[in-house]
DNA sequence: TTGACTGTTATTGGATCCAATACCAGAAGG
DNA sequence: CCTTCTGGTATTGGATCCAATAACAGTCAA
């Protein structure tokens, strides 16, 4: 029929609701949508050029990853958090990633341990806010990726997205002040990881969410947001 | 303008999209839906007068709440779980129902104490498997009511629901044999409840979860599905 | 008989239109 | 000057239609 296809988006052509919810996705978790911003399906929509309907699923779709608040009649908004409640977030991370990293650590094989190894250097780098930030989050969802358990996987990026902000918002704080004990605790837990040794490793992971949960809590000009 | 409201539909009218996702949930709770189970929009719109397009987005709020799974172009099913993904959420409830009991317990009231007792009361009358799960259910999330945590409260939830399928496969196995069991792990959480002992509680609680969860393991005859 | 191919049918995805609701500003009254 | 009501406007919810994709069955060839 074809030789050969006219170029990529007519063979592998994402749903509109795909190309909407990974434009969502990345505007909100860079931080260009703000907590408690209201976000308007027709705005949205005339700039993917898109009516308002894939719009709406898409919003449904990141309401499940934790990044969106729909209500009936009253539109989507970017949920925005108390300390509290994103201290509870952390306490989840706390109990829940040790589990997903002992059900994946078993499996990683050389090629992740090496990728692993080589996001750290990069972090010791200190490349900036923003990408030490997706650095990080690629560290750790890394470790956890050969977990092959969807439930455990995606509740457990739903608490790395719904804290996300919050995080940023406490490394233009602190700055790279903090970096060394990133760093240490990285490659405490790599090491561990190196060693086969899930206890130590799961210590270590736990150790890392709980000092920063103290931390972040320590500053509650995080969570104060202008009244629109 | 008006007297008296002409029903309760005219003031209250919920979304179409609310009473979509309402039936579909029962059904699946209910187990009327099996795992793995495709539901076609159209049939459901059909049944309850209604557009395709509710039914859609209500599949999305549902896949949301752990109850369905969508596939761009291939629709929407039951999720259906292997052995040890229950086991997993199992454990995953284990770590996180002691948190929400414990956020939980400091707030609970002589109302929602009083109220715990009388849904163990009548749980100890062996209502039969489905008003069992109901109770049973109704019992621990009104336990974990006061934790105020919306994004803790609602995983608890997702665990819930995704796994009712099976605790009812293997209520059925079991009948009422093992009820005792359950009646005094009820009965020695109540106690610590009241006690107001939050140690003692979780320890119970998370002694509870965890011996469900071998006892289901032991029937791998509840993951077995006839390919349709 | 079995395998691959092709045309048909069933089902989902997306766009436009209309209705219902919520938000907001301005006017009237206390 | 503040409160409350009312009307207009912006935004969301829902229905119908059309397009695209995927499942299926029947046919042809090896």
């Amino acid at each position: 029929m074809v030789g050969s296809p006219a170029n990529l988006d007519e063979v592998c052509r994402p749903a509109t609701i795909e190309r909407v919810a990974a434009y969502l996705r990345e505007a909100i978790l860079a931080g260009h949508i703000q907590p408690g911003e209201r976000i308007r399906q027709e705005d949205i929509a005339d700039r993917l050029g898109a009516s308002r309907l894939p719009v709406r699923e898409a919003l449904r779709m990141l309401e499940a990853e934790g990044l969106t608040q729909l209500e009936t009649n009253k539109g989507a908004r970017v949920p925005l958090l108390e300390g509290r409640e994103v201290d509870l977030l952390y306490q989840m991370r706390e109990r829940l990633e040790p589990l997903a990293l002992t059900e994946s650590m078993a499996r990683l094989g050389e090629a992740e341990l090496f990728s692993l190894g080589e996001l750290q250097a990069r972090i010791e780098k200190w490349p900036g806010v923003a990408e030490f930030l997706n650095l990080d989050r690629e560290f750790h969802l890394l470790s956890y990726s050969r977990c092959e358990m969807e439930p455990l996987f995606t509740t457990v990026t739903r608490l790395w997205n719904s804290t996300q902000y919050y995080r940023r918002a406490y490394m233009v704080l602190a700055g790279a002040g903090r970096l060394w004990i990133v760093n240490s605790e990285h490659n405490l837990l790599l090491d561990a990881l190196h060693r086969g040794d899930a206890t130590d490793a799961c210590l270590c992971l736990r150790g890392h969410i709980r000092r920063t949960r103290v931390e972040l809590l320590r500053h509650p000009e995080i969570f104060q947001f202008d009244e629109p």
